[in-house]
This record gives C-alpha cells, sequence and structure tokens, in this order.
DNA sequence: AAAATCAGCAACCGCGGTTCG
DNA sequence: ACGAACCGCGGTTGCTGATTT
C-alpha cells in the first residue's frame, strides 16, 4: 500500500554539489521544465533525493535569482515585511522578485538581526529592547534571539566593524546595564529610530510609538474601502499571510505572475484593487517599484492594475 | 606566520499539510 | 478510508573564507 519511495537513500549524494550535478540539474530543468521533483534525480542521472534537487533549484540555480548584495531599500522592506508576517519566509520571498526564503532567512540572521538589536529594537518583536525584555524574551528561547552560541557575547550586540562603518554612536541607556551602539539613519528614510530615555509607562508608549515608521500602517485590519466593498478570496481569512494578500501585491509588474509562487493567483485576484508592497511601505520612488502605477490619494497609494499578459 | 575566532551561506533536518496508490 | 510518500517551509548545522589576536 503507499507510493513507492522517490530514491534509494543509501544510493544518493549528499552534501556539496558539484558542477557536473549542478549542470544536469539545469539542463533537464531546461529540458522538462520544474516539477515532479520525485522522478526527477533519476530522468537527470543525478544521485540526489528530490528533495535535495528541489532546494538546489529554488536556492541556487534558478535563472531569476538576483544574487547580489542587498539594496538598503531591500533591507527596509525585509524589517517592514517581518513585522508584518514574522518568519513566514517564504511570504517575505515573495515579494521580493529574485530573492529566496532561504537567502532572506540567512540575511535575517546574519545583517538585519543585528542591525535591529543596535537600533536599540527586539528583531522579534520590533519593538524597543528594553521593553520587551521582561514580556517578550520570555517567551522567546535565547537561541531564537540571537545568536549561535559560538558567537561571542559581545558580538551578538555589537558588531564593531559595522560599527565602524556604519553611523554609529555609543550611548548609555538609563535602564540598560551597559552601554549600546545607537544606529545612525540619517541617510535611511522613513523610519525613526530614536532610542531613549523613557521611563514611565505613558513615555515608554510615547517611545515605542517613535519607532514605527511613520509611513507604514502596521494595522492591516484598516482596510482600504475597495477591500471592505470587494472581498477576494485571499480576504476570507483573517492570518498574517491573507490580511497582507488583501492588501499588497508585489510590484514589477512584468513578472508578477510568474514570480510570487503559491501566493499568485490571489495576488492577481486582489492586483485591480490592492496597493503595490513599494508604495505601501513607502519605497513609491525607489528602483523596485519603477513599473508601479500607484497613484497618491491623500497618503494612500493606490494600484492601477496592467496588463498580466501584455 | 600560525592559531583562534568570526561571519556568511549552502545544505540538511524535521515537521505539517497534501497527494497518491 | 487508510497509510506512505511528496512537497514546501522554518529552523539548524557545518563548511569555508576572512579577520583578529
Amino acid at each position: 500500500m503507499g507510493r513507492a519511495p522517490c530514491c534509494e537513500k543509501a544510493h544518493t549524494n549528499k552534501g556539496a554539489w558539484t558542477k557536473e550535478e549542478d549542470q544536469r540539474l539545469i539542463d533537464h530543468i531546461r529540458q522538462q521544465g520544474e516539477g515532479c521533483w520525485r522522478s526527477l534525480p533519476k530522468t537527470a542521472g543525478l544521485l540526489r533525493c528530490g528533495k535535495s534537487c528541489r532546494l538546489r533549484w529554488i536556492n541556487y540555480l534558478r535563472p531569476d535569482l538576483k544574487r547580489g548584495n542587498f539594496t538598503q531599500e531591500e533591507d527596509e522592506l525585509i524589517i517592514k515585511l517581518h513585522s508584518l508576517l514574522g518568519n513566514k519566509w517564504s511570504l517575505i520571498a515573495g515579494r521580493l522578485p529574485g530573492r529566496t526564503d532561504n537567502e532572506i532567512k540567512n540575511y535575517w540572521n546574519t545583517h538585519i538581526k543585528r542591525k535591529l538589536i543596535s537600533r536599540g529594537l527586539d528583531p522579534q518583536t520590533h519593538r524597543p529592547l528594553n521593553q520587551t525584555t521582561t514580556a517578550a524574551s520570555a517567551a522567546t528561547p535565547a537561541s531564537r534571539l540571537d545568536l549561535r552560541n559560538r558567537s561571542s557575547p559581545s558580538s551578538a550586540v555589537f558588531d564593531h566593524k559595522t560599527i565602524k562603518n556604519n553611523k554609529f554612536e555609543l550611548l548609555k541607556h538609563p535602564k540598560m546595564e551597559h552601554e549600546y551602539y545607537n544606529y545612525n539613519i540619517e541617510s535611511e528614510a522613513n523610519c525613526s529610530t530614536t532610542t531613549g530615555s523613557g521611563t514611565t509607562t505613558e513615555e515608554d508608549q510615547k517611545q515605542q510609538n517613535k519607532y514605527k515608521c511613520s509611513d507604514l500602517n502596521l494595522d492591516l485590519s484598516i482596510g482600504l474601502e475597495p477591500f471592505q466593498s470587494e472581498p477576494t478570496r485571499a480576504s476570507s481569512g483573517n492570518s498574517a499571510e491573507s490580511r497582507l494578500q488583501r492588501i499588497i501585491v508585489p510590484c514589477n509588474s512584468n513578472n508578477n505572475h510568474q514570480s510570487f509562487g503559491r501566493v499568485q493567483s490571489t495576488a492577481a485576484v486582489a492586483v485591480a484593487q490592492a496597493v503595490c508592497v513599494c508604495c505601501h511601505v513607502g519605497f513609491q520612488s525607489s528602483e523596485a517599484c519603477s513599473n508601479c502605477q500607484c497613484t497618491n490619494n491623500n497618503g494612500f497609494y493606490r494600484f492601477h492594475r496592467p496588463a498580466l499578459n501584455p
């Protein structure tokens, strides 16, 4: 009963891929297309399991991957999407054409986490660290807050190389036992990261508000009118994903319908009514948003649907 | 110059939901 | 209807090159 196994585990290679294996995989997918990872290794003549082939293709060999450094705008987009979606890397990747979930996850763990900590923000909650050390971090295992135990405690918070290259200033927080670096983001648009001195609850609240990006409506339940009147498939749930799909679709209209995997169909349905993600989070002037046809109406960007199949 | 440490990232592992026989 | 395998995802590990001591 049941299916036959996809491959003989005993005769599959593991570890790093060789150039020959890569080429075989590329050639096979060029000829046959993606799909049916179960049978792919056999037909492509690879001694790998289908799962490994899929991973290699998606994360490394796909021709539409960018494979360059992340731009400042991508950084901020990832941060903002993470604040909305949490560790839903595939969803975040779906909104960053050319980037994979694995790549974004790695980048988050190695760069952005540290950047947020340097700004005095908790990477998981996106709230000021001094507000989350009691509640949030108590619920979050230390290993998830960072950092691999091979890292020294100092590097977990302060990367001196980064500090030198960027604009940090050494500060002493009245509530923190140790000094910390404040990341000066004068050169960065949109987000205020004043770190602070609040001591009372009310002041903490005010302080917290300073961390919120002024142009980002984090409360996605505050819908734009069209969504209330014309529910789509994507709007049926109340998950972060469905809420996001209700409002945000990727920009770069030329390849929208090809690049966004699972959410493609719902995004396509919603696209007529949605605001492009770049405009929604404040990058409407960015290069990534060059094809955008959104218009600004009293601060709300409205998406104009391009032809999906020109 | 050598050893130790760190940073980055590709690849693996395990889980949950889905599909297939 | 059932159970095994597939698929996709998030978390983790281990290798390698760079940097520091």
